[in-house]
DNA sequence: AACCAGTAATTGGTTAACCAATATTAAGCA
DNA sequence: TGCTTAATATTGGTTAACCAATTACTGGTT
């Protein structure tokens, strides 16, 4: 074990992370309550030593998770169901990081089986050519020596697309780069084996185009038991 | 049909958003690669005639979904795997926002069932205390007449706690007060029989119990089948 | 006493100026 | 010629001031 190891990454906890914390401790301790107006933001920029600018930063980040809503020239209330807030925060100030590799692993597998089944069921004639186009692509790359990451990923893309399901196509596309970030050596398939996951590629859309809701999802688990048996590596 | 309903909900499109789709432009088109340097905030908000406010905030965001990185005093660059950004913002700027209902049901019953699947295997002596805990805080309410929507909500969360997939309790999280802005007459689960539900969650847990996962997303799928007939309604 | 109009204070929105850290350039030295 | 170093310009970070819309208040009227 090198020394070096022993160093924590430096955790920068930027003014309008501070200033979350403490709203968030407002709400989660009752004295904010849903509906409540929270104080103006001069006050608090006063009361907690620093410029507006963060504070409104702060507001503008639970604004995006929905917890409060700004009202111009009138106020910031909060807005949520309580739980919301708590839960969503306790991970700390970004929701998708502090994620553990194999949750993620596994996640993408359960997105991936039910959204290939749902784009065989669904899937449309149009759905086909796109997703014809996009296997294309992903060997034209391939034949010429590249990974084809993106187009590896725009195929799996296209079958979420097809599934006709915009929920699970945004959850998909919140995992699936998140796994690539921690796996960017590797392909969004498999290991290393651009001609294997080509072909298994060409598989799953067989059975979209059959529609056969089984056997694609068997043959999706199947593509993406390269990335799974990594998990433990 | 009431004249009323005619009218469009007015979108107020922010500066910032304006921005975004500009920057978006820049990167789609191939202009900005992933590794570039945007320009600096000043020259930005000049050519675009705003403040500069306006140009950090759009930065911010695209920094939140993970598009860009800024270097304190440095330089704001590319960071994406391209796809993210198009895909991401091609919902315009929300992610979470503009999706139809049907698709929000449907992914809550993929995830539920399956996060169930998966507590039922790993739950551990402290996950079932606590899910009865849970289900304790939900009796109480229900017997005293109330909906108890934040306990019923509770219990599914603490469900997918024990399911040890901590993205998978992410993506709920995300996914389900979603459908209660939609949805807020109706309690989490079903259609106005708090009584029902309130066993139909014991039978949830028992299955957990007993470590029978089969069981145990059926029982969920009957939990939850109130909900998903709702979608035609 | 209740209500309305007009004014003053307060709100978030927006812009501009200032700051410190960084990157760049140019000059000086070996 | 190549390297070091100092001066300068540029960067994002931060603060303070200004703006227009909203709200609260006061005084007068009915």
């Amino acid at each position: 074990m090198e020394v070096i190891n022993n160093f924590r990454e430096i955790v920068v906890e930027k003014p309008a992370d501070k200033i979350i914390k403490q709203i968030k401790q407002l709400i989660s301790s009752g004295q904010l309550q849903p509906g409540d107006k929270l104080p103006p933001e001069r006050q608090l920029c006063e009361k907690l030593g620093v410029g507006r600018s963060y504070v409104r930063d702060a507001i503008r980040k639970l604004e995006f998770y929905g917890i409060v809503k700004t009202l111009p020239q009138s106020g910031t209330v909060v807005a949520g169901l309580g739980i919301t807030a708590l839960e969503g925060l306790i991970t700390d100030v970004l929701m998708l990081e502090g994620h553990d590799f194999q949750s993620l692993i596994e996640t993408r597998l359960i997105l991936e089986k039910q959204t290939v089944r749902l784009a065989a069921m669904r899937r449309t004639a149009d759905d086909l050519i796109d997703l014809e186009k996009a296997l294309d692509a992903y060997r034209a790359k391939v034949e010429n020596g590249k990974q084809g990451i993106d187009e590896d990923l725009m195929f799996h893309i296209r079958i979420a697309e097809a599934s006709k399901n915009s929920v699970l196509k945004s959850l998909m596309l919140i995992v699936t780069p998140d796994i690539l970030t921690h796996f960017t050596e590797q392909n969004v398939c498999g290991g290393g084996k651009p001609y294997g996951a080509l072909e298994e590629h060409m598989t799953i859309l067989k059975h979209i185009q059959d529609q056969d809701p089984d056997k694609a999802e068997l043959a999706m688990s199947a593509h993406l038991k390269g990335i799974s048996s990594f998990k433990n590596a």
